[in-house]
DNA sequence: TTGTAAGCGTTATCAT
DNA sequence: ATGATAACGCTTACAA
């Protein structure tokens, strides 16, 4: 059925490891057993078992992601993105990605020592860092492989690409300042995650400085995706003070904001602005299209994929702490005259 | 470093046999030694190690997807909901799903020839079939164990969950004919695949059914995003007699036609009446809402899980061929005095 | 230049 | 009830 290193060996007359030797090109095999060996295993339609191969080396070339039950969901936009940089970067390398879900389990290192002790993977693709992530400290406990997109609070040091989610935010904070407004909100994920937490940060701090209202109650945490957006946004609608404009933390939760505004029969970029962070591709197609920090996802991924890649095989990291700039994308949910 | 059955033989002064058997609570193990060997192997932190398990199992307990060139984009929403079922079904029943992406090869019949050849994985996961596709056809020969998302035109036997295009087109088309609509265009993606020609026939057969304008210029095709719609809704719009409705083949491109109607400024679902496929979340939070036909896409991917599970086990499938119904959800697009 | 033998960690077969 | 032995397919000392 199924051809391997013996049946070439039988076909042209030489031993297991002449053949192996052959097909790895190594230098102590004469030129006409060489090209007898790969003629014939081209021939057969030879294909290494890559778990042979695997036992034999002890390594897997394998990358696993386990999906953290806090999301982010497959069906984002903006972490498909992600994955497609990862699978690419991995690829190249040849290496595989392994995906599996951490169901409703609360503690996802069970999961991860599951997977490093039977040497599923080779290392770890860590995704959506908490502030301070048990995944992390365990991984790095351990010596373990990995690459994280996102930083935690601790003052670890370990791999890992993110955004400068501070610049982001104050870059946007200063647009709407400039726009007039003086009350802005802010529609926000669960405070625990780093991203959102710096967010925060940024947010209460260019407030501050620029001398804008810093209500506490503008600032509403919702669940990441459009229907937390639009719930949040009704909470500020509701309040006797509405904000002029809304800050969310990612573009699926502004394109929540929006659908509460339009419901609430405001004009967006009029009545009130809206922004937010990501710049998936529905931000520049939205009705009005949606100003936003554009984060870099693709490339993020494809720069956690190459470092996972180098890790996997043995060769240092070049640059292992990546901060990526985000840049501001003004459109017209925060200045509707805008003429895209 | 790591715990082997050797480590654990030499504890309890048992044979590596032993020990296995009482690991996998063989019938003829004492159940001291049972016992003792598990508190042992619990103590030391034993995991199997699956890549040992795996050569000598003959299995991988691993499922392939390859990312066919012509998409779908991982960053599709639809296609993550689906990839999710997927991961769900197919990591409840212990098995690991394998992402790798097939680049701008146009023939990717070799990395799953690869991938076979290997013993990389137990199945494949197919997905955007071609009404005539080389992968299904090359799967079959081989006698590969796979699923696809989809059907092909020829009348091969194989496992697949696939949606009735046909009937949520008529549907579709039917409910645009009794809001009056006569003249009604179709904006649709690659017509080699095996989705987009459904729709496309039982959109032209109910067309013609109906008695509806039947003017071949009203077929537009273009790629399969919101870029690829909006761009088709331009041509549509240039067009001496405009279509009064529109109908794209899946949501992100109704959005798309949604947006370049709009920059028209035509009013959606008052001017110009619009619906897609799928029922992305955004489709329920867009402005207007998105008339649309739903596809279970978590469900089918659940489905397509649970029958690699069973092939890739032994285990016999129990309905190979799976038809969903899809269902017409009636928004504001094709009909704005709705109040939803 | 080639071959022999051992080993990666596990499971299955056959003795005992 | 337990253990020796072989096997899965491959790589790599070491020997010839």
């Amino acid at each position: 059925m199924t051809v391997t290193l013996k049946d070439i060996a039988r076909q042209v007359n030489r031993s297991v490891t002449t053949v192996s030797r052959a097909l790895h090109d190594c230098a102590d095999v004469s030129p006409e057993t060489r090209d007898l060996v790969k003629y014939t295993a081209a021939q057969l339609g030879y294909a290494p078992n890559v778990v042979a191969q695997r036992l034999q080396k002890q390594r897997t070339e394998t990358i696993g992601l386990i999906l953290p039950h806090h999301g982010p969901r497959l069906s984002d936009p903006s972490f498909g993105d992600m994955l497609t940089g990862v699978v690419d970067a991995i690829a190249g390398a040849g290496l595989d990605l392994l995906i599996s879900s951490a169901g409703d389990v609360p503690d996802e290192t069970p999961l991860y020592r599951q997977r490093i002790g039977s040497r599923r993977v080779d290392g770890f693709w860590v995704v959506r860092t908490r502030c301070h992530d048990p995944r992390i400290r365990y991984l790095i406990e351990q010596g373990a492989a990995f690459v994280a997109c996102g930083r935690v609070m601790e003052a670890w040091d370990f791999p890992y690409v993110d955004v400068d989610y501070k610049h982001g935010m104050r870059s946007l904070v200063q647009h709407l300042c400039q726009l007039g407004h003086r009350r802005i909100a802010f529609v926000t994920g669960w405070s625990d995650l780093t991203s959102v937490h710096h967010q925060r940060q940024s947010f209460v701090q260019s407030v501050s400085e620029l001398g804008l209202d810093d209500d506490p109650e503008l600032i509403v945490e919702g669940e990441m995706s459009q229907h937390g957006g639009y719930r949040a946004a009704q909470v500020l609608f509701s309040q006797r003070q509405p904000a002029t404009a809304i800050i969310a933390s990612t573009d699926l939760m502004a394109l929540g904001v929006m659908s509460a505004a339009q419901d609430q029969g405001l004009e967006v970029g009029s009545d009130v602005a809206v922004a937010g962070f990501d710049d998936i591709p529905l931000a520049e197609t939205a009705h009005p299209t949606l100003t936003t920090v554009r984060q870099p996802a693709y490339q993020m991924g494809q720069l956690a994929g190459q470092m996972l890649a180098a890790l996997a095989q043995g060769r240092p990291i070049t640059r292992p702490h990546v901060l990526l700039e985000p840049s501001l994308i003004i459109r017209q949910s925060t200045n509707l005259d805008l003429w895209l």
